[in-house]
DNA sequence: TTCGAAAATGTCACCGGTGTCAATCCTAAT
DNA sequence: ATTAGGATTGACACCGGTGACATTTTCGAA
């Protein structure tokens, strides 16, 4: 829609107030331009572009006037052309939950904000054969600039050995040590699990129920194991019949809680694997006829917006699911800053006390 | 970490077996090798690629065996140079709702499967004096194929003006007309608003507040607007002192609530202008001792997960948000597509009615 | 059979950077 | 003053496509 042509012959001294305005507005200054202007060859412009060191500061100097004055860019395509390699960071992912993935997402997106870097979705689905496959031709099409791998996405080993193979970096976020050594996040979720138990031992219960997620997740064992740890701290014992899995879905959580309830022996207290599963609990425990805190407590894990949203709000373990996001991103696009060493970045969990839990009450 | 170098003068017949099997792993074919394949010229191939009427067919047949057989697939980025225009889609939302965000994403995305575009996520601040500047350097650098705009971005005329201006195509999803014209994706929330007043009327209520969202926002108006019109219909009216601002969220949903109830002559229901604000209400009514729905009906609309996780599960009235979404990028996309005629599609809300409404009870 | 317009295809520069390697500039050592 | 070797800078091809326009076919009409 726009069709402004300027001559292009009258560039010798910069028209001054023009070019300070508009630069901003109209990206047309290109590398060219630069170079023209500060005398200095296209590729010395790069090289200022780049950071690179050999170039000379007062030269430096002039031309990044140059920039500044022209409200010169890179361009991204260019560049990534030349280069091989574009300037897209890849979120991997393939989570049921809406609320860790926005966090995520608002996390990286924090840590790429005044970069060049952009943010794609890639949602994959692990169940499908493929799926290697698909991430692999994402990577050779578009050539991202790097990878970011949540749970479950993370725990996926052939994945990251065809990764490895592949001309990508990567972040993995996880509960746990992999097999494959990358770049990661960790989240010390045995530790939230740990938390967990020993509130509700505090608290003075003795008969403790566990609701866990999918088996085929890490972070499933890692916060049970946390919780075990910390009841046995205690002098208390996960029962068998008392651990019961929920699948990390608001129905798994119902009909775990529902299963649990229908025991001669009902617990007086549930920890779920995840805030979904505690939402189900909840309903599960308010159809049986319970009350939430006084006959039942319950806790979480995740502390995802509904928890401070449900009646009474639910006492929970919350990750710092953004911060995490944020780490994983500027762990990625430290790759040229100096160290090369892979590295490794902790969060640690920490409970967040609410009204699902009190002590055990008269039944 | 890959260093494979082989000889480039062995072409004229392809190997027979390793091109096809390693081709799709590989992604060196470039759009020279199809063209030295096929004979023919990379411009032809060019033609081919991107479904030029004026090839032949049988040039046309011959090249695109040699694309198959070579797996070759265009490189986005050097289309991007060439065109003037890349393949990213630009997300650009400013909405407080994760659930919303990402089915709209999902939404996008499932539309986006199979193409050559990526969905790229660029989140703003409406707040931010320069917010419509930071979108135009994002479209200046990034070169964005076009733009989907859901509520309220949507609903930035200032933004819409500058989006014209630039080179992108945008389109959006809204409730209302808006000025600036512009394809888009149009939910009739007044019929919402109204399905949920003829709800409770039906169940005989006939005491009914309304809790709405800011005024800033069109759904507000058009949401409140279809809900009094239904009311009309049975001859009730909303009175001024039951109609609630609550800011669509959850915080701003308990202190309308609690204002309402404390009136000498509270509410039998509620219609709340989206779920958040309803869960708000569930928690307001609760504090003040009362039974849903057995004494206060509450109704919400989005229908968020949430609103299945509550208990009783919240009656609300459901956009088909993940398929708007879809339809945008649909929309979008079919650009060259024949026609150019700005289109519309049109979504209509649904009531879904669960355990939150029922018949005014004796109180 | 001939001719002209439409249909197909090719040529070549260019998009806006970067990689490679040669050329030039300095500065300290001889 | 001369010179070697590192510090800077430049020349030029190339990344993998597309646009504008030239050239060659093709084919029905004359």
């Amino acid at each position: 829609m726009k069709h402004e042509a300027d001559p292009e012959d009258a560039e010798p001294s910069s028209s001054p107030q023009a070019a300070g305005g508009e630069a901003v507005l109209r990206g047309k200054a290109t590398i060219n331009d630069v170079a023209r202007l500060a005398k200095v060859s296209k590729k010395t412009v790069s090289r200022v572009i780049n950071e690179s060191p050999f170039v000379k500061q007062k030269t430096r100097d002039a031309i990044k006037a140059v920039i500044a004055e022209l409200g010169f860019t890179p361009d991204p395509q260019a560049r990534a052309l030349a280069r091989r390699k574009g300037f897209l960071i890849g979120l991997v992912y393939d989570n049921p939950s809406p609320q860790y993935v926005v966090n995520i997402q608002r996390g990286i997106l924090d840590a790429l904000e005044g970069t060049d870097f952009q943010l794609v979705l890639h949602p994959c689905d692990r169940a499908k054969p493929d799926h290697v496959a698909r991430i692999q031709s994402f990577i050779q099409q578009h050539k991202p600039f790097g990878l970011i791998l949540p749970p479950s996405v993370s725990e996926d080993e052939p994945l990251a050995l065809a990764l490895n193979e592949a001309d990508v970096d990567y972040v993995r976020i996880a509960s746990v040590e992999l097999d494959t050594p990358s770049r990661m996040i960790r989240t010390l979720d045995g530790d939230g699990g740990a938390a967990a138990g020993r509130h509700l031992a505090d608290l003075g219960h003795r008969h403790i129920a566990h609701i866990h997620g999918p088996l085929s997740f890490r972070s499933t064992h890692e916060r049970r194991a946390g919780f075990e740890r910390a009841l046995a701290e205690t002098g208390l014992v996960l029962r068998p019949d008392m651990a019961v899995e929920g699948g990390y879905t608001f129905e798994g959580g119902v009909a775990a809680a529902e299963h649990l309830l229908a025991q001669s022996n009902p617990p007086q207290a549930i920890f779920a694997g995840n805030d979904e599963m505690a939402t189900g609990a909840y309903v599960a425990v308010r159809r049986a006829g319970f009350r939430i805190p006084e006959d039942i407590s319950i806790v979480g894990f995740d502390d995802t917006p509904i928890a401070g949203r449900l009646w009474p709000a639910l006492t929970t373990v919350r990750l710092p699911i953004r911060e995490m996001g944020s780490a994983a991103a500027t762990l990625l696009l430290q790759t040229a800053d100096g160290m090369t060493a892979k590295k490794l970045i902790t969060f640690s969990p920490e409970i967040v006390v609410r009204g699902s839990t009190a002590a055990p009450g008269t039944r």
